[in-house]
RNA sequence: GGCGGCAUAGCCAAGCGGUAAGGCACGGGUCUGCAACACCCUUACCACCGGUUCGAUUCCGGUUGCCGCCUCCA
């Protein structure tokens, strides 16, 4: 069975079969860097680096593109705001969302191409769209000329005469049709500008995806994907565009995830509920939030609140722990080398039941559930008196595999208690030998308020940090 | 107005024709010196009304409620 993949393009789950095989040509887009990112546009950037991981696991080797727009209305505002130059606030934000998406454990993209970057690129593809007649310049500005693309609101599933119903946008002197979108915008006074062949400008907003994802991944790609709300218009304009340019078919599978929600309301920064990355991972541990987003569906809404989160913090917890004593009992068990047995049969299955849930069109959920009754089986062989070495890290690899997948890999517990804690534990040991369980819950007690929590198994007694 | 999504236990969330996965929380039990971890047990008339079917949470029609896109937005 292949993967399978909802195609919004088609509103269907589809087969996934790349067009050269073995190989997955993906582009995420990207966030606009002039604020910090909050946790809604960190979704998309989990939910497809777990697509691409699972990709990779189930051995494509797929290229990954996510770009930066680093030039747009919202940037130049900001900078006049600060007085800053747009390039100093740019990369100081790209920096940051690098830091960002990486505690939430997010790989970078092969490629992060950014606009201003590609200017003679998009220069250049905009003069082919005004060459075959898809865009016309008006007033310094060039627009996408929508009614002579065929295609227009396929994606969106709308057609040009429905659009224009609802369409909030005053019918202009400047456009042929108010669905016309801007390709190039003239400068203003004192804005940041490059030249072109209709006068000082910058690109607009959609034409800098479809020249990157065409200049780094080819005329079509396998995979595009974005937040739900770049649908229209976003996504739509880049067909159009692409398509018109090339007469190609721009990208095979089209990927939304949904939004997060905050008190069942999108959070974005428009509406200004939201909340950024940067500080949250400081209070909540950032796999413990990734975690929470991949407990749902990627194109169902998610709701944000403490409480959910501090579920998902304790159902992590215990993963981590059935984990964590998997490991300890490495060192207390036989080692009779390699041997299959009904054990690593039943973890065989559950791998299986993770692979056909990741096949679903990336069911994070279910795959989840494999997981917990990996933990569950786990736990269950850990009640065993005698546990074998080959099983244990049977489990354990499984479990860096399935976790890695997911983008959460266990942190290793390498780190050494200072010696004045080493001799407390020791001085409890004592105690509780001598059955003086007084000052061995004493002990305990005081080692708690330090974050060190014992736990006195049949192997052993053994810290962790709590 | 057009297009679309959602409604499943206290909470979160899968399932989408054969009487309901998983997690969190709660309660009862086992284990433990006590804990912790863990294990066992318990917990659902699947929003409402019709229809199709031998059989529907799952398909169709309708109702109600919530949400989104159609404007920058992940």
């Amino acid at each position: 069975m292949s993967i399978q993949i909802y195609n919004t393009l088609t509103r269907k789950k589809e087969p996934f079969i790349p067009m050269e095989e073995g190989k997955v040509k993906m582009y995420v887009c990207g966030p606009t860097v002039y604020n910090y990112i909050h946790i809604g546009n960190a979704r998309p950037v989990i939910v497809f680096d777990t697509v691409r991981r699972y990709l990779e696991y189930r051995g494509y080797d797929v290229t990954y593109v996510s770009n930066f727009t680093d030039v747009d209305d919202k940037i130049i505002r900001t900078a006049n705001e600060l007085g800053e130059e747009v390039g100093e606030l740019t990369s100081r934000f790209i920096h940051a969302y690098f830091e960002d998406v990486g505690a939430l454990g997010c790989e970078k993209a092969d490629i992060h191409p950014r606009v201003t970057e590609h200017i003679t690129d998009i220069i250049a593809f905009i003069q082919v769209l005004v060459d075959k007649g898809f865009a016309y310049e008006s007033h310094g500005d060039v627009y996408y000329r929508t009614r002579k693309f065929d295609g227009y609101g396929k994606l969106s599933h709308q057609s040009i005469d429905e659009l224009k119903v609802g369409a909030r946008i005053e019918e202009s002197a400047i456009k042929e049709n108010a669905l016309d979108f801007a390709l190039w915008k003239a400068a203003k006074e004192g804005e940041i500008a490059w030249d072109s062949p209709w006068g000082l400008g910058r690109p607009g907003w959609h034409i800098e995806c479809s020249v990157m994802a065409r200049e780094h991944l080819g005329d079509t790609i396998d995979i595009h994907a974005g937040g739900q709300d770049l649908t229209f218009p976003h996504h739509e304009n880049e067909i159009a565009q692409s398509e018109a340019m090339t007469g190609k078919e721009f990208a095979r599978y089209w990927m939304h995830n949904g939004y997060i929600n905050i008190d069942n309301e999108k959070m974005s920064k428009s509406l200004g509920n939201f909340i950024l990355v940067n500080d949250i991972r400081q209070q909540i541990d950032p796999q413990v939030l990734r975690f929470f987003m991949l407990s749902v569906h990627y194109r169902h809404p998610v709701n944000f609140s403490q409480d959910l989160v501090e579920s998902s913090k304790n159902a992590l917890e215990r993963i981590r722990t059935a984990y964590n004593n998997l490991k300890y009992r490495l060192e207390t068990s036989a080692d009779l080398g390699d041997q299959q047995d009904i054990w690593m049969h039943k973890v065989n299955e559950l791998i299986g039941d993770f692979e056909t849930a990741m096949d679903d069109d990336f069911n994070t959920a279910n795959a989840m559930a494999a997981i917990f009754e990996l933990v569950k089986l786990a736990n269950v062989y850990l009640l065993e008196e005698n546990t074998q070495v080959n099983i244990l890290s049977y489990f354990i690899e499984t479990f860096d595999r399935l976790m890695g997948v997911l983008g959460l890999p266990f942190q290793s517990e390498g780190e050494l208690l200072d010696e004045e804690v080493e001799a407390l534990i020791e001085e409890r040991l004592t105690a509780r030998r001598e059955r003086n369980f007084a000052r061995a819950d004493e002990i305990r007690e005081k080692l708690k308020e330090q974050g060190i929590l014992l736990e006195d198994t049949a192997q052993g007694t053994r810290w962790k940090r709590g």
